[in-house]
DNA sequence: CTCTCCCT
């Protein structure tokens, strides 16, 4: 059988002998995943060296390994063999080696040179898995370094090439097209939101009228996914109806199965990512794409992933389209508009940018490279990212303080685990603890054991979700047929998992004994980082190392402990995260176990509720407060807490203000405006916050509380904050009163801007025709000339105007209102008073 | 109101 790629076959392998690299750019079903490998298997140039090529998941490289073979009428492991993990077929004589991604990465630490390889072969590059990115960085590196004998050849689908081609020094890049049939792509006309399982259940009907053939929908997720499933089980005729099947990685392999293989009627298989690229499903012929998917953010600063639903990118649009054309001309419904289209991102950003990095630190440090740049990448690792990924692996003592691999690191990178499950097993070795350590990394590393069926709220409490589940393995190792709550295939994924780790780590079979203070211990080691103190007693709110918060989930079967190991924390949008799985973690283990991560630290501060300073001695573990204990205070810290206190509480309105201490204060303020730059100190309330312990603290001896305070009398630390002669003379140009021809003390307001006020019943000034001035005369006072009753009858600063101009025209209407007063036709005359005519009279 | 997918 002919297929496209075997017409550019020649022109590859000339251009591949005249170069060190090239790039292969054909769609899927060009034929190039099996005929490029046994291509090279005869050209004469490679001398009998190996081909390895890697293939990013188990299925394609068991599948591409056993077609091969076949081509060749052979056995695989012969010519063409495999290796994966927990499978190898391999054989002396084999020259084509189909591998996967760690597979891959372990032997080319183990291998640096890649003794007897010719060519290495990266399939499905566009996919641009973290793993992919680096095995291309380090064989380049061994290409222009040692070997440059070495061939690579990048296979891509969809990639744009030149990228890659300008990375491997200008590679040539061969072409070919593909063999798949016309997909018909019909757009939505409307933009539908996030409601992507009721557009779905909605189109379905359409196309179950508009076209022939299986469908296969895109959805985000499971919970998007059982919604569409049960709006169309409610739509549809009970017979003659689509069987609906859902499909995704956590169901068993049986249910995923029933998705995948044809059926006896019409199928319609709700989907979530993984049918775009990993599995393929006969007989479809239609497809329909929400347009969303859920992806993995990382956020550096946390060291803590996240999932969030996204709008899918052009190429993986693309892709899910193209999966309604395997058979014949399909149809794709896109759940969005062609307006929509035009603003989706190119591609999905590369795992690179989007994951945690610890990983990859640990693999460049073991090949010997703490700067990343030395490396070629198409997307550098994100300096954050990379960064954090290091302090972690500080914290798993891996490298040094100066970043450079421990001995202990080195052996971590040995291990096929995330480094900080290879950190767990290590120092579980050190204490006996190993057989248990190999069952909790292996459950750690794989899907969950325990069936999520249920729904929240009838489990038992526990103090540690891992305990469960290290149990629930051991109860089925046991032949426990009453463990219904476990999956069972999850289980035969991790026992072997468990297994390689045990003969790894040369540790005893399982004893099936565990305790939940060793399990917290265990996963203290491998995740210093994500310790939590409980807010408050009972609650369910949590306080990271970091800092951050987070809150249990209902799913946890933990509840109520004062410290636990937030194993699998879900960062929130700004605010607190989610712990989906954790652990009770002793108080004294952290203690013994984390020393060097251990301070003391003491805090005076004021307590709101309690309305007093109090101080503690508290042994902190990062953010936590693992302990506090009363210790007594100075005096000087005492006051310092308390005007910190005073500060948060409300700045200096806290403080027992008296009318008097206000007055002083305003006076002062008036004759710094007037004498702008002559040194008078400024006593506006934002000053006086600002320099609040300069000013205060010094008088706070003895004040423990806030009633303490309250009899403090402001007005002494006040003064003090003027010299004597400011002092003096503020008495004399910003006096607190006037005396007025009446013999009345009128005191005088001083504003917060503009002159003093003197409010005054205007017949006792008869007789004064000159404004009273402050300031050295310099400035008028306004006055509030008031009525007999106290009401307003003008505003002036200009007396004599006052008594010449106004005076007569409102004597008459005065008089008329207040007859017992005073009202004589000469008030310049007149004896000034406070008092009615009668009184005056009985006076004289 | 739950966790997409893949790999040593």
């Amino acid at each position: 059988m002919s297929l496209p790629v075997d017409e550019i076959i020649p022109s590859f392998l000339t251009t591949l002998r005249n170069n060190p690299a090239v790039v292969l750019q054909a769609p899927p079903g060009a034929g190039k995943t099996t005929r490029i490998p046994l291509a090279l298997l005869a050209a004469e140039w490679l001398a009998g060296r190996k081909i390895v090529m890697l293939e990013p998941r188990r299925l394609a490289a068991t599948n591409a390994a056993r077609w091969m073979a076949s081509c060749l009428g052979e056995e695989v492991g012969r010519t063409v063999g495999y290796q994966i993990r927990f499978d190898r077929k391999i054989g002396a004589t084999t020259r084509v080696e189909v591998v996967t991604e760690g597979i891959l990465t372990r032997r080319l630490q183990h291998d640096p040179l890649l003794e007897g390889v010719g060519v290495v072969i990266l399939d499905e590059f566009h996919e641009r898995s973290l793993q992919a990115d680096l095995a291309l960085a380090l064989c380049r590196d061994i290409q222009t370094g040692l070997r440059d004998d070495l061939k690579l050849v990048v296979m891509s689908a969809t990639l744009d090439t030149e990228p890659v081609a300008a990375l491997l020094g200008n590679a040539p890049v061969l072409a070919c097209a593909g063999r798949s049939f016309p997909v018909d792509i019909r757009y939505g006309e409307r933009d539908e939101g996030g409601e992507s399982a009721e557009a779905a259940a909605r189109t379905v009907h359409r196309a179950l009228r508009e076209t022939t053939g299986d469908l296969l929908i895109f959805l985000p997720g499971t919970r998007e996914i059982r919604r569409c499933e049960r709006l169309l089980e409610q739509s549809l005729p009970g017979s003659g109806s689509p069987l609906i099947v859902p499909l995704y990685g956590d169901l068993p392999f049986s249910a995923q199965e029933r998705a995948i293989l044809p059926a006896d009627r019409r199928k319609v298989v709700l989907a979530t990512n993984i049918a775009e690229t990993s599995l393929t499903i006969e007989g479809v012929t239609v497809v329909i794409d929400s347009g969303w998917s859920r992806q993995l953010r990382f956020d550096p600063a946390s060291g803590i992933e996240r999932l969030v639903t996204a709008r899918v990118s052009a190429a993986s649009a693309d892709q899910r389209a193209g999966r309604a054309g395997r058979l014949g001309p399909g149809t794709c419904y896109r759940l969005w508009t062609e307006h929509q289209q035009r603003s989706l991102l190119p591609a999905t950003a590369p795992e690179i940018l989007a994951t945690d990095l610890a990983p990859l630190v640990l693999e460049l440090a073991a090949w010997g490279i703490s700067d990343p740049a030395q490396l070629p990448w198409l997307d550098p690792p994100p300096v954050s990212a990379m960064a954090e990924g290091g302090r972690l692996l500080q914290l798993l003592e891996a490298l040094d303080e100066k970043g450079r691999l421990t001995p202990h690191g080195k052996e971590m990178a040995t291990f096929p685990l995330h480094p900080r499950l290879a950190h767990l097993l290590l120092k579980a070795r050190e204490r006996n603890l190993g057989s248990p350590a190999c069952d909790l990394a292996a459950i750690l590393s794989e899907r969950d054991i325990l069936r999520r069926a249920s729904p929240a709220g009838g489990r038992e409490k526990s103090p540690s979700d891992l305990l469960d589940r290290c149990q629930l393995l051991a109860g089925w190792r046991a032949g426990n047929r009453h463990v219904g709550q476990v999956d069972v295939q999850s289980c035969q994924v991790v026992e072997r998992v468990a297994r390689q780790q045990r003969k790894l780590l040369n540790a005893e079979p399982p004893t099936g004994s565990f305790d939940a203070e060793s399990v917290g211990l265990m996963l203290a080691w491998a995740f210093p980082d994500r310790i939590a103190r409980q807010r408050a007693p009972g609650s369910d709110r949590y306080l990271l190392v970091n800092g951050k918060g987070a809150r249990l989930s209902d799913r946890s079967a933990v509840h109520d402990e004062p410290l636990l190991v937030a194993v699998n924390c879900e960062g929130g949008d700004g605010g607190d995260g989610v712990i989906h799985l954790a652990s009770a973690l002793r108080m004294e283990v952290v203690q013994r176990e984390f020393p060097s991560m251990l301070s003391r630290k003491r805090v005076v501060e004021w307590d709101d509720r309690q309305g007093r300073v109090i101080a503690v001695e508290e042994e902190r573990f990062g953010a936590l407060c693992l302990e506090s204990r009363p210790v007594k205070p100075a005096p000087d810290e005492v006051q310092s807490a308390f005007v910190r206190g005073l500060l948060r509480k409300g700045g200096v309105s806290a403080l027992p203000w008296t009318p008097a201490a206000r007055e002083f204060q305003s006076r002062v303020m008036f004759l710094a405006r007037e004498y702008d730059g002559e040194g008078w100190p400024d006593l506006s309330d934002d000053a006086l916050r600002d320099s609040l312990p300069e000013w205060l603290e010094r008088w706070l001896g003895g004040i423990k509380s806030m009633g303490d305070l309250a009899r403090l009398d402001l007005l002494s630390p006040l003064r003090g904050l003027l010299d004597r002669e400011q002092a003096r003379r503020l008495d004399v140009e910003a006096p607190p009163d006037i005396i007025v021809p009446s013999g009345s003390r009128i005191r005088l307001h001083y504003p917060a801007d503009g002159p003093p006020v003197l409010a005054v019943k205007l017949q006792e000034l008869f007789g004064l025709a000159a404004t009273p001035l402050v300031a050295r005369g310099r400035v008028p006072v306004v006055l509030h000339l008031l009525s007999p009753a106290g009401r307003p009858i003008q505003v002036t600063r200009d007396l004599r105007n006052f008594w010449d101009v106004v005076y007569p025209e409102v004597k008459k209407e005065l008089k008329g209102r207040y007859p017992k007063h005073p009202w004589p036709d000469d008030p310049w005359n007149a004896a000034p008073t406070r008092h009615t005519k009668k009184r005056l009279e009985g006076k004289r």
